[in-house]
RNA sequence: GGGCCCGUAGUUCAGCGGCUAGAACGUCUCCCUUACAAGGAGAAGGUCACCGGUUCAAGUCCGGUCGGGCCCACCA
């Protein structure tokens, strides 16, 4: 066989990429209702441009499992989806087409974004993760924001609003005043901020109406015209006297209620804290916990509003200042304390974030929350551990599932209300996907007070209401009845409390089933520090440029070298690790095919020799243990077994013994040589099947050379996985002496600073097995050592040491 | 502040109750042996973070301390 010296991967993987996609090798089979199904609820991912290093490590690590369990033989069903949908996909095109969402106007912008998603961005990253080998079937594709999954998308709103799981109330929604948008969490971030602790003097009424003085702490005084309540911590002994009086409100002086709350922190400012509608988080939950009045003192373009009385109209901190400076005069600010702190804020300007009032839509699902952690807990969990964060994420739950934005890229709520009652009027099944903005509503006249105008709904439905669907989305897009639910969600840890939670509670909602059967929580890829990977930080890998310099193989390789849900520092080292394995398969393959050529594969000897057997069975074990580690998503453990396997059993021990056979039948004997080519060609071939799913180049690329006409199949990725059986206890005591007399004529060699060729003059040997099974291996011995005379010596039962060597030079 | 994971060789990791604690990369020495110098052979290198406990026996189980990482929340 003549075969090129080197293996190139920068020209042979995208080869083999085209092959598989041109013979649809992953093509689920439709029309096969017997075939047990596979299906695989593949994370879309958010398009952000390029793909990064660890979409790169745990698309690798999904693919892995998905790739072993199509040489199960199982009719596999493995999507590729994109999500584009939401402030993400948004920000980025105002980035890269220097847009302003807001000045563009919504149509155009939508346009542009939709435009942008289908000729740039979903191209760009389907081709990255083609060139990462990954082995979706692409032509079942989604994105999330395609006309399949909105259908789907406000379908499922449709229907959880029918049975009554869905309602519209006036929420805080998070605010910057200067953009005068609503925004998400996301686009927040943290900065340190001078500001000042103000204490100030509330009036407290006493009971025969005279007033005491109570100082309250705060940083933001422009608020008090929308306090509502102060609170204390109940086992604060300062202040429990207060409970259920009333205090004035400085400056404004409406009267307020002090009530004990344990959120209320005796170790910060004076200890009692003024409760003020939208102030923050807290003061949220204040206002939800004991039902108190909301009151604006903000309005959307952050000026204050009329409930501010003489400051109505100025900005914030003109109000601050203003309010401040009344009270020092009026002697009810006591003191200022400059602090620095933290606040959030909007990371495009860099303002404060504010809470504002608006109508959101809401999923109900506070009330199933002991339903939720049951789900949680008949799911598979891979690695177990995650299934905690899921708990305690139910546990922690304060609000229902708030699922509206305002925002303009999004899949709309297929919802009008009545411009007179504002009665909720749903779109028509049969005319979805429906945009309220420019579709008519399905109704002439509000069916509750005939009124014949409406207006659209014009918030966008969150991202997470859509990206919850995948498995229905994925599902719909073939008539098969085995997909769904499915058989496996792989997923990183960051997004169990989002995309995982909210995907269950769908599906629970819709079908009364868990989407999946298992799920598997990849970890993420670090900087070689341990540390997260960012732009900002400058410490970014870019996937493309590593698999330029090494191959797709290589860096999967260093993606099957952690566990599970395990986080794993990038190393350029181990990218190089994984280049030398390949050549090394290529090398041993090479030498293999040399010896098979003559070979039949459909051959079994009469008389295997010990050796061979020695291999087989220790290739036995390894595929039974890989099997059963790939079935456990333990992926790591595959490669690391048939890595040492491959390299030290077969390729520095077994084949340096078994060479001589080979290549000299007639002094050694055709038998003997054909017991070897038996070992080698299952050895090998079992090798490179339980690599394939790691390392799936390379592997075809060998199997392509020989075993693929041997066994007759298009595909190594479609053949069958390794089912060899043979263990051999016996062959595995007497080639342990093998081995270990060849190790000790090795280090013999190594300390005189010899060549391995040179001859050793006498070799004595002792171990416990017989003469007779030595006699059975001593020709191995001689043609792996060079020993020219080998003296034998059976050690008894008794005896200490279990091996002994001495070797004259 | 809450949660989860992790501290084993210079580095990245295996080992998770029982022989002398392993691998890869790196380092050092030697060897171009007809698959392979991106190779082969050999060697050096570890009080398994620390403290306490359980056990005949502990990197391995339990408790605590310290350190690292990530996620979530909070910041009157």
């Amino acid at each position: 066989m003549d075969l090129p010296k080197r293996y190139d991967p920068a020209e042979a993987e995208p080869k083999w990429q085209k092959y598989w996609e041109e013979n649809e090798v992953f093509s689920f089979d439709r029309e096969d209702s017997q075939r047990e199904v596979y299906s695989v609820d593949t994370p879309p991912p958010t398009v952000s441009g390029k793909m990064h290093l660890g979409h790169a490590f745990s698309y690798s690590q999904q693919d892995f499992m998905v790739r072993f369990h199509r040489m199960l033989g199982k009719n596999v069903f493995y999507p590729f989806g994109t999500d584009n949908n939401g402030v993400a996909t948004e920000r980025l095109i105002e980035k890269m087409k220097k847009v302003k969402a807001k000045k563009m106007g919504r149509s155009e912008f939508v346009k542009l974004c939709l435009e942008t998603v289908k000729t740039e961005l979903i191209p760009q990253y389907t081709s990255d993760m083609k060139r990462l080998g990954l082995s979706c079937d692409f032509s079942l594709f989604y994105d999330t924001i395609d006309e399949h999954s909105q259908k789907i998308s406000q379908q499922s709103f449709i229907d959880l609003y029918k049975s009554g799981r869905e309602y519209r109330k006036d929420a805080p929604t998070m605010w910057c005043p200067t953009c005068e948008t609503g925004i998400s969490q996301v686009e927040c971030e943290d900065k340190e901020l001078d500001s000042h602790f103000n204490d100030i003097v509330f009036k407290l009424i006493e009971d025969d109406g005279s007033e005491t003085d109570v100082l309250i702490a705060t940083t933001r005084p422009e608020l008090l015209p929308a306090c509502v309540a102060i609170f204390y911590h109940p086992d604060d002994t300062r202040y429990q006297k207060y409970n259920g009086k009333k205090a004035k409100v400085p400056l404004f002086n409406h009267e307020v209620v002090i009530l004990p709350d344990k959120r209320a922190d005796p170790e910060k400012g004076t200890g009692i804290v003024m409760c003020c509608t939208f102030g923050d988080q807290t003061d949220m939950e204040w206002q939800k916990a004991h039902d108190l009045p909301i009151k604006l003192a903000i309005s959307a373009d952050g000026k204050m509003t009329a409930l501010a009385g003489k400051y109505e109209g100025m900005k914030i901190s003109d109000a601050r200042k203003a309010m401040i400076a009344d009270m020092k005069e009026t002697g009810l600010l006591v003191s200022q304390k400059p602090i620095k702190h933290a606040v959030n804020v909007h990371e495009r300007c860099g303002t404060e974030v504010e809470f504002l009032k608006a109508k959101q839509w809401f999923i109900k699902y506070l009330d199933l929350k002991e339903e939720m952690i049951a789900w949680g807990k008949s799911l598979n969990w891979y690695p177990d551990h995650m299934r905690v964060r899921y708990d305690h994420w139910v546990n922690g739950l304060q609000w229902d599932w708030m699922i509206s934005r305002q925002r303009y890229f999004g899949v709309p709520f297929p919802v009008w209300y009545c411009k007179e009652c504002d009665e909720v009027i749903v779109a028509d099944e049969k005319d979805l996907p429906v945009d309220p903005i420019k579709d008519k509503a399905p109704v002439d006249a509000c069916p509750k007070c005939g009124s014949s105008e409406f207006v659209a709904e014009e918030d966008v439905m969150d991202t997470w209401a859509t990206s919850s669907l995948t498995p229905q989305i994925a599902a719909g897009l073939v008539d098969h009845k085995g997909v769904y639910p499915m058989s496996l969600r792989p997923q990183a840890h960051d997004i169990i409390t989002f995309w995982l939670f909210n995907t269950v509670v769908k599906s629970r909602l819709h079908n009364e089933v868990n989407p999946w059967k298992d799920v598997a929580i990849s970890g993420h890829a670090q900087d070689p520090h341990g540390k997260k990977m960012s732009k900002s930080k400058g410490n970014v890998v870019e996937p493309q440029k590593m698999i330029a310099k090494y191959s797709s193989d290589a860096l999967r390789f260093w993606a099957a070298g952690s566990k599970l849900g395990d986080d794993l520092p990038f190393q350029e080292k181990d990218l190089v690790t994984g280049a030398k394995f390949t050549t090394k398969l290529w090398n041993a393959s090479k030498f293999c095919f040399m010896h098979l050529e003559d070979f039949d594969s459909s051959t079994v000897p009469k008389k295997l020799e010990i050796v061979d057997r020695w291999i087989l069975s220790k290739l036995s074990r390894i595929i039974k243990d890989s099997t059963a580690s790939f079935e456990r998503y333990e992926y790591s453990k595959t490669k690391l077994d048939v890595e040492g396997f491959f390299w030290h059993d077969f390729c520095d021990d077994y084949l340096e013994i078994v060479k001589d056979r080979l290549y000299n039948p007639d002094r050694r004997g055709s038998d003997a040589r054909l017991s070897g080519q038996y070992g080698l060609y299952h050895s090998l071939n079992a090798v490179l099947k339980m690599i394939a799913p790691i390392m799936p180049h390379i592997s075809e690329e060998v199997y392509h050379l020989y075993y693929a006409s041997q066994e007759e199949k298009k595909s190594i990725h479609i053949s069958s996985w390794p089912s060899l059986d043979m263990p051999d206890e016996e062959a595995e005591k007497i080639g342990q002496v093998v081995i270990e007399a060849v190790e000790h004529a090795r280090r013999a060699k190594s300390e005189k600073n010899v060549s391995l060729k040179t001859p050793i003059v006498q070799m004595f040997v002792k171990a416990k097995i017989t003469p007779e099974e030595f006699d059975l291996v001593v020709d191995e011995i001689k043609a792996a050592t060079k020993a020219e005379v080998i003296e034998f010596e059976q050690l008894g039962e008794e005896s200490e040491a279990s091996f002994g060597c001495e070797i004259e030079l």
